[in-house]
RNA sequence: GGCCCCAUAGUCUAGCGGUUAGGACGUUGGCCUCUCACGCCGAAAACGCGGGUUCAAAUCCCGCUGGGGUCACCA
């Protein structure tokens, strides 16, 4: 630990706690900052107290006891500087410590209980941690004074169907914007040509609006900072990236995939821990590499990391994170088609949108640094940084499609309200207090607060999710539940859909209901795993094909999920796994209907929709693999 | 493997030096009730391990273990 940690103004070490202290320490206004004095060796705490409560809240029991500590250490109550009763008086205790070592404090670990601590002495060794703590938090918690308006973002990048981490982190940034009167703005990031598509991106729009947060900027809304889809700027990241490479803190990059990949696997092959770029090109002399360039050789602009020292930054949620640079790569910033990567963009466009806190998911932890030496090279302040910790799958692994539901339209069509799922995600890491679980958008930002939000990464629980739904729908009127149900799947619309693949089925409306029902139904129940299989086929054999269509689906039906891009995509893979058609449709008809007779299977595939057909498809393998007879 | 992050019941969490370790989901027993559900009451179930600091550690420090993330011309 070293010193600079601590060299710093002021730490806001507490800020008011009403009475939370108990009845001997009137902490009510207390309001305490920490410095370090001139030789750095001694801390000074300044407490302002209620007066008469005669305690000091860094060294509770330590009134009136001074120079007690050994090792040099001591600490000492000035006399009370007076002030109207019943006021604030300002009381200074100071912490020293002879040895160098830095004079400790319980700061506000020890407020909370009374005892003879200080007594004892010995606080070197004991109050170091304690006080980077205490330095670490008021860290944090300076990271939360205004310095500029507070604008956060949420930055997706359509590249899919809208993700529940999209929704999480978003609202985590919308709570925090709405607390603090800010804006939040939503950005595109669509710098993957290969990968973007509009259509990815129109469905998380949708999905956000349908949770209903809303955004002050946006590319649908617009906004002084517009455009804000980052495939529509490229011209500024270029031009910023020229600038880096200007002042030489980027270079030009003429290695070729091949080549990196190869030097990769070879150094991989001797053990070698680091992977990254071996910086060929960093040497390159600046008017060559224009050169090369001016004659259209392909290349790509890399970040030139400094090769020692450290990059340290403080996260909002858990204090100072320091990397060497030594391990940090030099990344690649434009790439060759001239659109650049995440690391660029996101930090031009941060800065040029004004972005005060970067509110993003755990997985950017490690690549902070490496914006922060983008911050540095443009000469721009960087934004406050938290990193919320990462959904994760029952297994405790970062959540996936393989083995969780995490399409937005997922939750959406298995009628989860909107305020439910917000609620819940809410809960995956924010305490709101008291033990409360339930509590509206509203209240939650009335609530709100980062010491309230954990760490911990949280395992997605959808009992607890069902569970939460069920409160919310029994506590809507019977009108209000009616409107959600039409709204749902129970409206002309939908049932425009439905009905044309059942009307030839049936005979009475009476049959309606009987036949539609996995038109509604979310997770099938009771599905006959020997139904699933078919004749000389095995369930192990059916369950792995099963896993397989959703993977070859994911890949194959990218636009529309229609019957006119599912049926193709399901015979070319009868085709790829050697199966007959009747028998791959028999077992999917099974597994997304429950019957063996049902309307067509692409049309009932189109209207069941992506998302339930995705899971029913699963669960049915899952089914197969755990029943070991059939 | 290198680096980084994290660590209270099966799961989500409260806890910020002294608590019978609290709440919720799930599981489970009972009550309510024609049944089921809802609701209500009860039960089982947790501080990963080892050191250190302290009169006192879930809480502070160190180490270990475990889990996760990340090492792309993806974000």
């Amino acid at each position: 630990m070293s010193r600079d940690f601590f060299r710093r103004e002021n730490f806001l070490l507490a800020r008011s706690q009403p009475d939370r202290n108990g009845p001997n320490r009137q902490a009510t206004g207390t309001q305490s900052t920490l410095q370090d004095s001139q030789d750095g060796c001694c801390m000074e705490a300044t407490t302002t107290f209620a007066r008469g409560s005669g305690s000091c809240p860094i060294l509770p029991g330590a009134a009136g006891l001074t120079g007690v500590g050994r090792g040099g250490c001591s600490f000492e109550p000035e006399p009370d500087r007076g002030g109207r009763s019943g006021s604030p008086a300002p009381m200074l205790w100071r912490l020293g410590s002879g040895s160098g070592a830095l004079g400790g404090s319980g700061a506000l670990a020890t407020t909370r209980r009374q005892g003879p601590v200080a007594a004892h002495g010995r606080l070197d060794r004991r109050c170091r941690g304690l006080l980077r703590r205490a330095a670490t938090r008021a860290e944090m918690m300076d990271l939360e004074q205004p310095r500029r308006p507070v604008r956060v973002r949420i930055a997706p990048s359509p590249t899919g169907d809208p993700h529940v981490g999209t929704a999480y982190i978003a609202l985590f940034n919308y709570v925090f914007a709405r607390k603090c009167g800010g804006q939040f703005i939503l950005r595109i990031e669509d710098t993957d040509q290969a990968r973007s598509t509009r259509q990815s991106e129109e469905a998380i729009l949708r999905a956000l609006r349908w949770l209903g947060l809303s955004w002050d900027e946006g590319p649908d809304v617009g906004g002084p900072h517009a455009p804000y889809r980052q495939s529509e700027r490229s011209a500024i990241y270029q031009e910023h990236a020229a600038l880096l490479v200007e002042r030489g803190r980027a270079y030009l990059c003429f290695c070729s995939p091949e080549r990196l990949e190869a030097s990769r696997r070879e150094r991989m092959a001797r053990g070698d821990s680091h992977l990254g770029y071996d910086r060929t090109c960093r040497g390159l002399p600046r008017d060559e590499a224009k050169r090369r360039a001016a004659a259209g050789e392909p290349h790509v602009v890399r970040l030139a990391v400094p090769e020692s020292g450290t990059t340290a930054f403080v996260d909002g949620l858990r204090g100072r994170i320091a990397v060497d640079n030594a391990t940090i790569d030099d990344q690649v910033l434009l790439k060759s088609d001239g659109l650049p990567t995440y690391h660029l963009a996101n930090v031009v466009d941060d800065h040029l949108m004004g972005i005060s806190h970067v509110v993003r998911a755990e997985e950017w932890i490690i690549s902070t640094p490496k914006h922060l030496l983008l911050y540095e090279a443009f000469g721009w302040e960087p934004p406050a940084f938290y990193h919320m910790p990462l959904l994760r799958n029952a297994d405790r692994s970062k959540i996936s499609k393989r083995k969780n539901p995490v399409s937005l339209d997922y939750y959406r069509d298995t009628g989860i309200f909107p305020e439910a799922l917000l609620n819940f995600l809410a809960l995956m890491g924010f305490s709101f207090g008291g033990g409360r679980e339930k509590f509206s958008l509203s209240e939650m930002i009335e609530a709100f607060d980062w010491s309230r939000v954990g760490t911990g990464g949280p395992v997605f629980d959808l009992r607890k999710l069902s569970w939460l739904n069920g409160l919310y729908l029994r506590e809507m009127s019977h009108e209000e539940l009616l409107q959600r149900l039409r709204a749902w799947r129970l409206g002309d619309e939908y049932l425009r859909r439905v009905l044309p693949l059942l009307r030839e089925r049936i005979e009475r409306l009476d049959q309606f209901i009987p036949m539609a029902a996995y038109f509604f139904a979310g997770d099938l129940e009771q599905l006959d795993p020997a139904q699933l299989v078919p004749r000389g086929r095995d369930a192990a054999q059916t369950a792995q094909v099963l896993e397989e269509l959703v993977e070859h689906l994911e890949v194959e039906v990218r636009g529309a999920w229609s019957r006119e891009a599912l049926e193709p995509a399901c015979r070319t893979f009868c085709e790829r796994i050697g199966w007959k058609t009747k028998e791959l449709f028999s077992a999917v008809r099974v597994a997304l209907t429950g019957r063996t007779a049902a309307p067509p299977l692409f049309d009932t595939m189109e209207v069941v929709g992506k998302d339930l057909c995705r899971r029913r498809l699963r669960l049915a393998a899952q089914l197969l693999s755990a029943s070991r007879s059939v």
